[in-house]
DNA sequence: CACAAACCCTATAGATTTAGTAGATTAATA
DNA sequence: TATTAATCTACTAAATCTATAGGGTTTGTG
């Protein structure tokens, strides 16, 4: 299941993507017209900006925007920043490996076959998909 | 991310689709040949059960077996039974649906298309392969 | 009958998610 | 300079989910 964290941060990517000019966009003003919680989605930019996805401006007239053009980013950087490993088993994930306790030999592994599928699959379509991609509509 | 539920199933169950014959296996032959707590297995294997992909036998001699054919069992049954939703999202869910609190229209929402082309391409791959296609190796 | 196995119910520690609260800091502007 | 609007930081908390453990019951076989 996609976390809520990760539905909306995209949801505020795209906002502020599907903004005229570059000027900083106000956390209240994307909470209020995607209906997310003020809170939370403050600490949702804070990490997209940590990231180097947002830009940041304080004070008065400051707010959010978008360091690169929106098809200069890919949703697989989007989805590894906000919901993590894009594969469902860590022994599968290129970014974020881990070995299973379980399972001796990976290669013998049913579900690690299974997974890898999945998520050269799934991957495929984050790299071709841009963040200006699920603004086109 | 893949439960651990989910994962031992499917690990389980190949296990009982190597088998020889159909003779019933005790839930401790598995849980010790795979590495898996014997009670958690145990809840597992009764889910399937009530599910209809196994049958079991009681007393001496008993265990679990599969009721039909590997080769007739596809992914998309067992996960659906395990892990739930095969889709990241409900609002995009098949046999799971249900609307978003915040989403005024689902057809100008960027996560929902993103995760119908995930979706779609994650069935794809879950619809052509059986429990059989899992063992061979 | 005795035993071995599935079956069923309950509890729980720990992690994660999704917020809410309170305040500090920064920058523009009147 | 004082005010205001905004980001930033840190703490807390409720709710839910996950993975597992324990103990007792039922049923079938040898």
């Amino acid at each position: 299941m996609l976390s809520k964290k990760t539905k909306y941060g995209i949801k505020a990517l795209t906002f502020l993507a599907k903004q005229e000019g570059k000027s900083p966009v106000a956390i209240a003003t994307i909470s209020k017209s995607e209906n997310i919680s003020l809170k939370f989605l403050e600490s949702i930019l804070l990490t997209l900006r940590k990231n180097g996805i947002l830009g940041s401006k304080k004070g008065k007239g400051g707010g959010y925007y978008l360091l690169k053009e929106a098809t200069e980013i890919p949703m697989t950087t989007v989805m590894r920043i906000l919901e993590g490993p894009i594969s469902m088993v860590p022994c599968v994930s290129l970014n974020f490996y881990e070995k299973c306790d379980d399972c001796p030999d990976e290669n013998a592994c049913s579900v690690h076959s299974l997974m890898t599928k999945v998520r050269d699959n799934t991957l495929e379509i984050f790299r071709n998909t841009s963040l200006a991609d699920l603004c086109n509509r």
